[in-house]
DNA sequence: GGCCTAACCTAGGCAGTCTATGTAGTCCTT
DNA sequence: AAGGACTACATAGACTGCCTAGGTTAGGCC
């Protein structure tokens, strides 16, 4: 079903990512795909086919550092963290998030709190 | 240039398009490209290669209609305009739109007031 | 007529997500 | 300790939607 075709997450996955690992501290993939999918009560369902490769570009450009740790269950799981340079793409993506969302209002004739 | 892949506009141009037909009545496809980017501050610049597809789209869809008229200038356009079901259309793309921008609000930890 | 411009059109490319499938490590049961 | 189940990680290929880069056509103007 797509979950995401239908809405405007394209693009902003890895900024999703980024504020998850900010909001929780380290998290490990399935974890970060849980918090998106029930912080959106249910709305954004990334699949694994997206998250991977999502947080392989993350580390491609150095914004996420990871390491093998232990789930509670005891699993092995490779833990990832916002590095400085995350903060920064992260400070700046949500600028820019904004600015687009900010624009969408504009053209949509929508005030702010009719988003609510 | 892109200004849209950047941004949470990608999956949103036909509602755009349907939208700017409402708030301005029949508009050739430039006219709606001027309409877009002039409202959104110049942030989303509609290529032609992804405006005509869409209000072909659009067309195929039944949510536009169009004819043959003159510019002001006196050139023939394809001047388009809103039919029954592209208003039902449009309604309902803003509700998901407003859904998807609620939860993205929700994620990024933003009151709406702060889309300022 | 010849030139310029506005408006329209489209094939092919690219990026980001999804589908489908596979692998490795850990626990649990017997 | 072997087998099975489950969790987390991984990736190739499909699909969608926009863009790039080329065009065509019609009208105004000299």
């Amino acid at each position: 079903m797509g979950g995401v075709r239908a809405g405007n997450l394209y693009g902003t996955l890895e900024l999703l990512i980024l504020k998850g690992l900010e909001l929780h501290g380290p998290l490990h993939g399935v974890a970060v795909a849980d918090h998106i999918a029930a912080r959106s009560n249910g709305l954004f369902k990334i699949e694994e086919g997206s998250l991977y490769p999502a947080l392989h570009r993350l580390q491609g450009k150095g914004h996420v550092a990871w390491e093998w740790m232990k789930t509670e269950e005891g699993k092995r799981a490779k833990y990832y963290e916002l590095t400085k340079a995350g903060r920064r793409a992260l400070k700046k993506e949500m600028g820019s998030w904004i600015a687009n969302t900010r624009a969408m209002l504009s053209l949509l004739d929508l005030a702010p709190e009719e988003v609510q």
